[in-house]
DNA sequence: TTAATAGTGTCTGTTAGACAATATGCT
DNA sequence: AGCATATTGTCTAACAGACACTATTAA
């Protein structure tokens, strides 16, 4: 092959090159808030950032200090951003083997004041308990969750904004138009567990309505109930429990009822 | 802002940073195929992929030569790598003002031999005609159409197969979840028009169906009638034309009928 | 008249969506 | 018994899917 006689022509050093390539990563959980007693509980979907710290792990003047900013980290020569971004996260958090999705590529000039840097951005979803033991590390002063709305109303930094606003944006989506609603479920789980989940998102009647959706779950192809499997994790009611079956769903906008 | 002091201790050339930055394209259009006389044209994607030359613009060696590939290039400073896409896409077919959308990145180590560059996917969607005056030029010494079996079956460039592998998933999920059908189509089309678009991906029979279609294309919430608009481009007989209208449609997995 | 696409009439079985009723088991 | 969740019974209106039929017009 003729490729190593181009190589020996080739020199990247007489272009412009980026000045780097970060992984980001929006890292989603739902938390169960306890609204009164005797009530059941109401789910709702954070999101986790972190506050930039004033030094930065050398003892520098951090970039962007003081803002909340996505959890990420510069991407290395020997790896993808996906798994950059996994790496990053199980540092943050302590978990792996969750669900990460790449959703966009973050690239117009000038957004990073350190030069032409490219941030690859990554959602991901861990369940509640594994973010209880979080904690800050060297670039971050501080770990919180916040809901959606507040999220978007700190002081963010970089375009972490848009970025955030994206993040949102594709999980409402793949929540309702994919199976990853199973991510933040057991693998065995009731209808209204999945419900809860869902209505995190939707406000959709035929969702929120209980018999219609303890229903509509056995028809559904992609989950399956489980035969004789009842929980009373929910209710003093035995409940059926029913987990997803692997098949990939594509539902037309074009065919069924609306 | 104390950003002004961070950014004096910060220095990209410590660390090791990315050797190119590329923007590729697929580029898909629909050419009609005349199956017979007097029988009703096969709809069929296509997409465009070009050879690459011997030599490159500054007479070296190229690499990858003589491969098919993905039109493409590098991204500059002072752009983002969709508009390098809208550019490179003119440059090569003269078409500006169509549909593009961002999918992929693709950064495996390796998959570039020049080093370590990171190339960002995007799908386009341009009008058949558009490509009749498509030209080669400096990087690509040919420029054809393949259906999509064939250009999976080419001897392709870096890792263009799985790149291409991937736009095709994109691209038939979004006609099928999206309305970007219109992007193939004039403003103003017949039910039939519309149907032969979707028969490129998917062979659901209730789209396959004349009369069923016909029905239906009347009730969906995101297409309407174009009152007293009729063409005779598709038949005989005069036929009624609808246009997309803009709202966006999400279509949960949950509900409805299947 | 023929051929080809467009569109309607009508029927059947299924489903959505709503309301009501029943079941279960902890307290 | 009271209560909260789970689940089934039942009805109605709407719809999918299928078949047959009519409509339109160039050649």
């Amino acid at each position: 092959m003729s490729n190593k006689e181009a190589l020996k022509q080739y020199d990247s050093k007489k272009f412009r090159t980026p000045d780097g390539y970060t992984a980001d990563i929006a890292v989603f959980t739902i938390v169960s808030e306890r609204v009164a007693e005797y009530k059941p509980p109401k789910m709702k979907l954070m999101i986790m950032l972190i506050k930039r710290s004033e030094l930065n792990a050398e003892n520098q003047l951090n970039i962007e200090a003081g803002k909340w900013a996505l959890p990420g980290g510069f991407v290395q020569e020997d790896e993808a951003a996906f798994e950059a971004a996994k790496r990053e996260l199980e540092e943050e958090t302590g978990v792996n083997g969750i669900h990460i999705k790449q959703f966009g590529v973050y690239d117009k000039p000038g957004r990073d004041p350190r030069g032409w840097i490219i941030t690859n951005g990554h959602y991901a979803i861990v369940p509640e308990h594994t973010l209880t033991m979080r904690k800050a590390n060297d670039d971050a002063a501080e770990v919180r969750l916040f809901s959606l709305n507040e999220a978007l109303q700190l002081d963010l930094a970089f375009d972490h904004f848009e970025i955030i606003t994206d993040a949102i944006h594709v999980i409402t989506n793949d929540l309702l138009q994919t199976t990853v609603a199973k991510n933040f479920l057991p693998e065995q789980f009731t209808y209204s567990e999945l419900q809860a989940v869902l209505l995190t998102i939707t406000d959709n009647p035929s969702i929120a309505s209980d018999q219609a959706f303890s229903r509509k779950i056995k028809t559904l192809p992609f989950i399956k109930m489980v035969e004789g499997s009842k929980t009373q994790r929910t209710s003093k009611t035995p409940t059926q429990l029913y987990q997803f079956i692997d098949v990939n769903v594509i539902k037309p906008i074009y065919t069924g009822s609306y």
